[in-house]
DNA sequence: ATAAACCCTATTGTTTTAGTAGATTTATAA
DNA sequence: TTATAAATCTACTAAAACAATAGGGTTTAT
């Protein structure tokens, strides 16, 4: 299952991103308008910020707003900073890679040869989709 | 992330069908093997039998066997039984689907646009995928 | 009598999803 | 210059859900 953190975070992102100019836009606008806990989406905004993808501006009139094309924002990195890992077991991802305690032998895993195909057919469905591409 | 369950139901599975013929295999033979809780094991089992996947013996010489061929076993209905909906969120699952609340147009929304892809493309793996061909 | 699956319940720990309280920064008006 | 309001930022807390077992007794086949 999808985190509300990161389905809050892919709405806000469009939202912004839906923008017709680059303006600082409010978390309570973006919270209103997409029906999001204000405080829980303050955090999630941030993290995205943190990360690169907003800049945000404090006091009168501040607010946040996208630093990069839509087009440049690819989902493989937003997915990885919202959700995490995108492999569903540490043994086959690419960026947070760790070996399983309980299998000897990752070449003759079952678990390891089926999440390793679901692995790729996730990561070219990212790959091929920038924030420009879901809006 | 795939739960301990999937995994171990997985591995659990793949062990019985590696088994050269269908005489019943004790739990506590299956968790040593696989390094896996033997109570934990227990409960999963449970659910796979009652899920039609496997058939068992009670008493002396008895345990858990596969009652389909390892061909005939789609990770589909395997996922399903174990991990629960392929799809990340409600509102594009096939078998689970579930309107969101907080989401006025699904046609629109940024998050169904593309976990819609995602689960097209990991039905796809499981769709491809028999037990027989993970082993 | 024994060995196995079966069933029920409780516990522990972690993660998610927030809520609360206040501090800090900035723009604007007096 | 000062006051005020509008914002983000930070830290702490907490409730709820979920994951992963552990324990102990029951039933059934050999």
């Amino acid at each position: 299952m999808l985190s509300k953190k990161t389905k809050y975070g892919l709405k806000a992102l469009s939202y912004l991103a839906s923008q017709p100019d680059r303006q600082p836009v409010q978390i309570a606008e973006i919270a209103k308008a997409e029906n999001i806990s204000q405080k829980f989406l303050e955090s999630i905004l941030l993290t995205l910020r943190k990360n690169g993808f907003l800049g945000s501006r404090k006091g009168k009139g501040g607010g946040y707003y996208l630093i990069k094309d839509p087009a440049d924002i690819p989902m493989t990195s937003v997915m990885r900073v919202l959700e995490g890992p995108i492999a569903m077991v540490p043994c086959v991802s690419l960026n947070f890679y760790e070996k399983c305690a309980d299998c000897p032998d990752e070449s003759r895993c079952s678990v390891n040869k089926l999440m390793l195909q679901v692995r790729d057919s996730a990561l070219e469905v990212y790959r091929n989709n920038s924030l420009a591409d879901i809006l």
